[in-house]
DNA sequence: GATATAATTCAATCATGGTTGAAGTATATT
DNA sequence: AATATACTTCAACCATGATTGAATTATATC
């Protein structure tokens, strides 16, 4: 684990990368790309989605730095969408650093009702 | 790694996940939360938000099962927020298969130019 | 150059959900 | 019951980005 606290840029910078992902459209293209369908038609075939609507979405996560594209050596009208293989595992890592439970601090006395801890547990006791 | 395929079931719910947590603000109350800060008011001054933009987000977080809420046993009007461990459990090793970079296939033959490999490698070594 | 195919881009429309300000609820004290 | 504090909910407004339909670009063949 190397993140214990994240910055608020980081967060932010986060938050950028999990827009891009969170669509349902561009989660269901990833894993399409992920599972070896990669041109654009067969994309579109396979999710029932327009030409334009997948060129859109696929230049979100172009964009975004998680896929690559590539034209066909022999006919370039074909275009080949593949995972960036280092942002994928940039992303994972990133996103399990965020989520470990490790992380997770005793809550902060830095407001409540206006006892001592003591005073807090006795009145605990009591109520029990 | 349980999963090899996701179906489109299961991408529907991820992407709610995703799109509870993909929030600027809803990831910086997370990030609080994690760090030990609780209650709505502490989260209010961490963050500069105001109190009901804060009961509306962590309604949110709470709803989609991230967060719990527990009221001061002392004084009933301090609300305090933690996670939910096993969510966060989930949703790490979800987000982590998801983004398993042994899942990539090669691309499906199932597109592209009218060729056959062999010619297309053919004449891959002619235009070299 | 004309025509075709694959893909991309543009911009208007529409859907979604965050933010804001007001009102309401829950809990406490007197 | 009146008043206060902490928090929540409501609904209108606004920002963002997905979708749609049209146009354009990139690449190919004749």
């Amino acid at each position: 684990m190397d993140k214990l606290i994240f910055t608020n840029d980081q967060l932010a910078d986060f938050a950028r990368w999990l827009k891009v992902i969170c669509e349902p459209n561009r989660l269901l293209l990833l894993e399409k790309i992920i599972d070896g369908v990669q041109c654009n038609c067969e994309l579109g075939d396979a999710l029932e989605m327009a030409p334009n609507l997948i060129s859109h979405h696929l230049s979100v996560l172009r964009e975004a730095g998680l896929i690559e594209a590539e034209r066909d050596p022999v006919d370039g009208r074909w275009v080949y969408y593949s995972i960036n293989l280092k942002a994928m595992e940039d992303l994972r890592s990133l996103f399990g650093d965020f989520f470990d439970t490790r992380r997770i601090q005793p809550r902060r006395l830095t407001c409540g009702p206006q006892v001592t801890e003591e005073q807090r547990l006795s009145l605990l006791r009591m109520t029990k």
